[in-house]
DNA sequence: CATGAATGAGTGTTCATTCAT
DNA sequence: CATGAATGAACACTCATTCAT
């Protein structure tokens, strides 16, 4: 039914957009992967670049609710930023290809629907900075650069998409959890009990 | 003269390649960019793709001249992963565009060209690996995924490339050093006065 | 009800084909203007071409059937051609669009469908072409090129489809009078009082 | 040489843009027409609309030059007249195609191209009004609608153009001729001797 | 050195039309 | 009746590259 022909077109696009950049992927590579002809394409997109965007949005979006839930259920900060970790790094482990074409084709997008996923990744990357800046807060994080911090984990996170791979010897709860380890060492936290030792301590 | 002119060329594409992808470049751009006409512009490069492996090339091969150079004058690990982890990010910093084309263009290359890149990274990765081992062997690290760590932080430190900009607030020395105390407390090893200071806490 | 749904269909592509031309104007276009979708449309024409060569056949059949009642019905040349002349710019005037297809988009007919209308389009002239020659024959025109005469004056006339807006200060009777004016001077014959005087004459 | 190649591109796209419209021709028919690969035509145009821009402006630029040299020339509104006449009559029957494309095509231009044609159009047919006014002013014409009067027989002669062949009977200058005659009839002047035997009817 | 001219293959997209439902 | 789905062929145009001058 239509509902399976436009996931095949999806699932070909991130294949390909993931695989060869968007620039480098043809649509006539795309009708081939989804098993259409070019022109039965267009009835599942509006252009190639809509496509992209779509793409990039869906995937931000899920992130973002995702985040915004557990910003929400989660009060203290140090689990809070424990969970956003292990979040994104699930995430990127699970769909490598779609946080991929996140991370690596913006630049392909034109200007008006960069605006909107550019806007989609900072809301996004707000969630963590409130979760950072409200561990500083109530000095559950001792880090005299937060911003930079943040940044360079989410990078380190981002890298995720990258390298892992499900079929190595790593399990994928071990991953995040090795993450969510050096997240907290890099925030200036102890990995287990955390807020308590460090209050005492100041 | 003819050096000069074979620069223009390489800087036009190194800013559109690092801007647009290299597939999103055309070399009418390059052209344009470089100044000289499309013929002209092959009397300066093979092809556009020989010009993206060389860009490449160059990049990676220097990174790992000065790595290796790290490792042959510094024996200790904590200090060598310091040194390590401060070149990368220098070198990220001082030529984002650079870096970004090696880790985001890898897929554009024929195979023969990216064999020759994917060779170079991982020797430039196995001091790194190198590094670490000897550190762990020593006692200077505790990481029970020393392979894990290291790619992390790598990801972590290519991330400087897409983000850090010399106008910001942030000094590159600091930028280099926030990053290299992450690198060390990822480690498991204490910033200043490592691996012999942490055996004797224990 | 069906018909209403032609006659939206008709009306759709009279605008279009006019406004834009045959070959600028697209099944989707006249499908929307239809408020059809592209595939119903197919129930109420053959095809593109064959909605245009309808549109041009009923154009030049109604005037066709209207030039030969009036050849039928009045006997003396000038006012025949007096009529004829009104008839003519009336029509254009009432119908620009219609008119205009006619006049401008034969050559995106295919040779058969071409035929049929040219074939329409000669039997509509050879009634204005049978009026001159009878007023020549009668003395009450004189022109040494009644041929010539005939086609200009036709070009003229066909010429108010193009400029005549029923919004502007002329009216549409004043129109036609102008023109039928403009025909018998051009035919050497006097407006008011023409045959009487020019059969003395001889 | 260069400027034969753009020549035969030129008479390329004016033969099939007059005999099948603007877009009734694809850019791989001009290219067959002129011996040139698709892409080779690109060295030549811009694009397929800045030919036709490029055909039409050139086309009413020659006349506009003309005839405003006409009427620099000429001052008496009589002969004027016959002599703007007799220029527009020999330009749409030596250069039919191109002045057909010109009445003919306008709507296929986007309105920024559209404005520079119709500008020139216009500049045109002011020369025209102003003879036409200043016959009036000086009593040479007598017509109570000069503005109709002088777009009707704009319209006659443009259809020149459309019917007129140096290979039948009728030489190019009696059909100046006769049409000059005709356009002074229908402006109320007598043809040979007009002003002053006018204004002594008065 | 430098480039205008040239091109085969390819780009993303739309065309008019059909047909099963 | 009406339409969503489908398509082969064509659309205008650009690609990276070559070569005679």
């Amino acid at each position: 039914m239509a509902l399976d022909t436009a996931g095949r077109v999806r699932r070909a696009a991130v294949k390909l957009f993931a695989a060869k950049g968007f620039h480098g992927t043809g649509i006539r590579e795309l009708a081939q992967e989804s098993g259409l002809s070019t022109a039965s394409l267009y009835h599942y997109m509006g252009s190639k670049e809509d496509l992209l965007a779509d793409i990039m949005c869906d995937c931000l979006r899920t992130l973002l609710d995702a985040a915004t839930a557990v910003a929400a259920r989660v009060d203290d900060p140090v689990p809070r930023v424990v969970e956003l970790v292990k979040l994104h790094v699930r995430t990127h482990a699970r769909k490598p290809k779609e946080t991929r074409i996140v991370d690596h084709e913006i630049h392909a997008l034109a200007p008006s629907a960069r605006r909107t996923v550019v806007a989609l990744r900072d809301s996004y990357e707000s969630v963590w900075s409130e979760a950072v800046a409200e561990g500083v807060r109530r000095g559950a994080f001792r880090t005299n650069q937060p911003g930079v911090t943040r940044i360079a984990l989410l990078e380190m996170c981002n890298g995720v998409a990258r390298w892992y791979s499900p079929r190595g010897s790593l399990s994928l709860e071990d991953l995040a959890e090795h993450h969510a380890d050096v997240a907290l060492k890099a925030l200036g936290a102890c990995p287990h009990g955390p807020a308590e030792g460090q209050s005492r301590g100041e």
